[in-house]
DNA sequence: TATTGTTATACTCTATAACTATA
DNA sequence: TATAGTTATAGAGTATAACAATA
């Protein structure tokens, strides 16, 4: 932790805090927030392989089963063979799926006002161009969440 | 993952990258942010015993043993026994524990200027401010990094 | 021979609970 | 009996590597 004062440490400590709050919502949806970006990400671009999606959000192929498999279990999206290299499957949300995937942008809608609860509007603009110039210098990559990508390739930091 | 663009995902993002960046740099110390803040708060109020410790961190006791353990393997923190209850150690940092703490007060200074490297010292000011006024709203505990407390107790979110 | 998806295994981190020594 | 510290165990989450089916 670095002086428990500065923009680092706070954005660390509201970071954590915004990510558990969040993961607390959809909970009540049966999602975690790696599920449900998955989710979203097969609903931006359906038909997608699992290893295509796997790369995107920056999972790896071995985890990605397992998250398609909840996903399918819960009836959320469908695996279809595809026909041309039946190695592939091409992955879509089912009717529920895009659903729940509405059911999510609610409680995501709900959740910022939450968050900015304690600024005025103009200041929760403010806020969201400096975070948004942050993450354009640092060339974080947009709407990909750090948390989700494995660490062994040196990209850390 | 809320809307990609809004406020609680780009803290999300933000947050996980700068909890990154200060582990791998201290990582060259042979610290983990852990480790860190058990000793920035020896050092701000020595004597303390493990629990009183583990009680402000929000860390159980048990796992306190283990980041004493390190501390102390690497020279940086002195366990002594309290003569007046001999169940109670008494936690001081050594001479090279100050000596690590100031590097870390460097690392953490350097590291400062470069997640605010995309913004002007104006606008950083700003941001410093608005953040400390989210923490504040949603009164999370000052100095206190969220990721350190188990979650057994039903405190997240 | 290369690639998709899968499985089996191992590793890291942390919580739970049982133990000891002091009080 | 209660408390500080410790240890041993188990659980969650994720990475690694070997494997089967298809190309």
């Amino acid at each position: 932790m670095q002086s428990p004062t500065g923009v680092g440490f706070l954005l660390s400590q509201m970071g954590v805090f915004v990510s558990d709050g969040f993961a607390e919502r959809v909970a009540a949806l049966g999602l975690t927030p790696p599920q449900v970006g998955v989710l979203r990400l097969i609903s931006q671009t359906p038909g997608l392989s699992q290893q295509a999606l796997a790369d995107r959000l920056g999972i790896l192929p071995s985890r990605m089963v397992g998250l398609v498999d909840d996903l399918e279990a819960r009836g959320l999206v469908e695996r279809s063979r595809n026909p041309q290299d039946r190695r592939l499957y091409a992955l879509h949300p089912t009717e529920r799926g895009w659903e729940t995937l509405a059911s999510v942008s609610v409680i995501a809608v709900e959740f910022e006002r939450e968050v900015c609860a304690p600024l005025s509007e103009r200041e929760a603009g403010v806020l969201t161009d400096l975070l948004r110039r942050l993450a354009d210098g640092h060339e974080l990559p947009v709407g990909v969440h750090l948390g989700y990508r494995h660490l062994t390739e040196g990209d850390a930091g």
